[in-house]
RNA sequence: GGCCCCAUCGUCUAGUCGGUCUAGGACGUAGCCCUCUCAAGGCUAAAACACGGGUUCGAGUCCCGUUGGGGCUACCA
């Protein structure tokens, strides 16, 4: 049987990384045997869905590089065919109509609800004859059909949770067609797993109390349902399931935060699932070939921003330079610092300049806000950077002295740097370290930057000995 | 409230048929090394089997209960 899963996100809000993970879990699964993955926006809810939420959440996807088979297909696009299985239900005897309102049900509920717990529906209109159905029907009575729960207990092997049972006692008469005439999640999911031939339903474990209503509706059409495989929630730190209330729980806030996809991938394929070995990094490939649903977790994770940041870190400091460069270039583009010259004659001074810097930074923004540092023409002095490090009078002599130096060599590399600093600083009799430091302070204006001859090699000679001799009036005002 | 599910370091987790598990790894934290700053990197440390009963020669691993947490309980999805 060829693996068919679906992803089907409802468009009331932003993709957050709990759904990333659910859409991550069943791309994984598709590629792995060749399947196909499904895309379907739940959008039965009129009310609360907007066109807006549902690009967001496509956008989401394809920056994780989540690609689907099939799809976008809109629920609200098939609620012909829905309501043409609640018919057939009603046909059979396995639904009924009930044309009691929302309000007079709210009333009911609020007077029923007494010691024993939650009010259930009464089935009061169960009992309708079928004149009073017809009588009611003619005089344009709105109605909604709710599935008539039979007795018994259903019960599915969950692949990640087991066995999991459910008495039908528990379970109401629930609605699967809203009198308003269009169908609900309950009926749109099991029709549409069903029109699409899914054969595992790999969801958020949020979900598990409803597949046993959705089992009896695959009963009653005498179809056999899917593999259920229910993931663990993603928790805030809070304990609480993630929303919108934990601040930047968006997958695309994370991008707009300088968080490469590979990473938030990697990241997230961890929380809830371990291949059972110590490996912590994963490419895409490596997740497809050893993702299985058995070593997903069973309980639910708390999201570790931290982890993310240092799985990016990661990525960060291991891509490719020249890969590096095409990531980072909308992101210089949006601070400002991003100039022409790095598209084409200076493109390998740029990636050279990001290697050479990257190993400080977890974050996309924080690395190309520090490209300005060095390829502007001005710097801003730290505060202090300049009391800590620029604060000895003699460095008015020394600086000076240093850029001639710089200036008269004959290479201007790593070595010749090197020992042309080092030669002065004896020369002068003074520590290397005090004109590295004031060095460092002079060509970036921080406290803190790459080794100070890496810092002059990426600056070139020029600039190099120009800002060294300009950093001089600070001195005094240290 | 009822029902369902879960329970190993602060966090993510490993933990094969119960037997060197004096419970392993990673993030974070602390210290050390490296060193021109800060990172990165390397090394080290502190840090957990929720509790109580069973079963067993032996339980983190099985069973029951308690506690704690989460989910569901809509004419939301």
């Amino acid at each position: 049987m060829s693996v068919r899963v679906r992803f089907a996100p409802s468009p009331t809000g932003h993709l957050h990384v709990g759904g990333a993970r659910t859409a991550l879990f069943n791309w994984l699964l598709a590629r792995q045997a060749g399947g196909t993955l499904i895309l379907r926006i739940e959008d039965t809810d009129r009310e609360r869905s907007a066109d807006s939420m549902t690009r967001g959440i496509i956008e989401a996807l394809e920056w994780m590089g989540l690609d689907w088979d099939e799809g976008p297909i809109r629920q609200s696009e098939r609620l012909d065919r829905h309501r043409a299985v609640a018919d057939a239900l009603l046909e059979t005897g396995h639904a009924y109509r009930c044309f009691c309102s929302p309000e007079e049900l709210a009333r009911r509920r609020r007077a029923g609800s007494g010691t024993t717990g939650e009010w259930t529906y009464d089935r009061r209109c169960l009992s309708l004859s079928v004149d009073a159905v017809a009588a009611r029907m003619a005089s344009g009575r709105p109605a909604a059909i709710r599935f008539r729960v039979p007795e018994g207990a259903v019960g599915f092997e969950d692949a990640v949770f087991g066995q999991i049972r459910k008495r039908g006692e528990e379970l109401e008469d629930f609605v699967l067609v809203r009198s308003t005439g269009e169908p609900t999640y309950l009926l749109g999911v099991v029709a549409d797993d069903l029109d699409m031939a899914v054969s595992h339903v790999v969801r958020g474990a949020d979900h598990i109390s409803n597949t046993p209503k959705q089992l009896l509706l695959y009963r009653a059409l005498g179809r056999t349902p899917p593999v259920f495989a229910h993931v663990p929630l993603i928790l805030g730190p809070d304990r609480t399931r993630l929303s919108k209330r934990h601040g930047a729980a968006a997958v695309l806030a994370y991008r707009d935060a300088g968080i490469l996809p590979e990473a938030l991938v990697n990241f997230l394929a961890l929380l809830g699932w371990s291949d059972g070995t110590d490996r912590e990094i994963f490419d895409r490939a490596s997740l497809i070939d050893a993702f299985s649903l058995g070593g997903v977790s069973r309980s639910n994770a708390v999201f570790d921003g931290d982890k993310l940041s240092w799985f990016n870190g990661r990525y960060i400091h291991s891509l490719p330079a020249a890969e590096l460069a095409v990531r980072v270039a909308p992101v210089m583009r949006g601070a400002g610092v991003w100039e022409d010259r790095f598209e084409a004659a200076d493109r390998g001074w740029l990636e050279q300049l990001l290697a050479t810097i990257r190993p400080r930074f977890r974050s996309l923004d924080a690395l190309a806000a520090e490209v300005g540092t060095y390829a502007g023409e001005d710097i801003d002095y730290e505060q202090a950077a300049v009391e800590k490090f620029f604060n000895d009078p003699s460095l008015a002599e020394y600086l000076p002295a240093l850029a001639e130096r710089l200036e008269n060599i004959e290479r201007f590399d790593l070595e010749s740097t090197e020992s042309a600093l080092r030669t002065l600083a004896g020369e002068l009799g003074t520590r290397a370290g005090l004109l590295i430091n004031a060095s460092r302070v002079a060509l970036t204006g921080k406290s803190v930057a790459p080794g100070i001859f890496d810092v002059m090699v990426i600056l070139g000679r020029e600039k190099t000995v120009r800002r060294l001799r300009a950093s001089i009036a600070r001195i005094s005002l240290s």
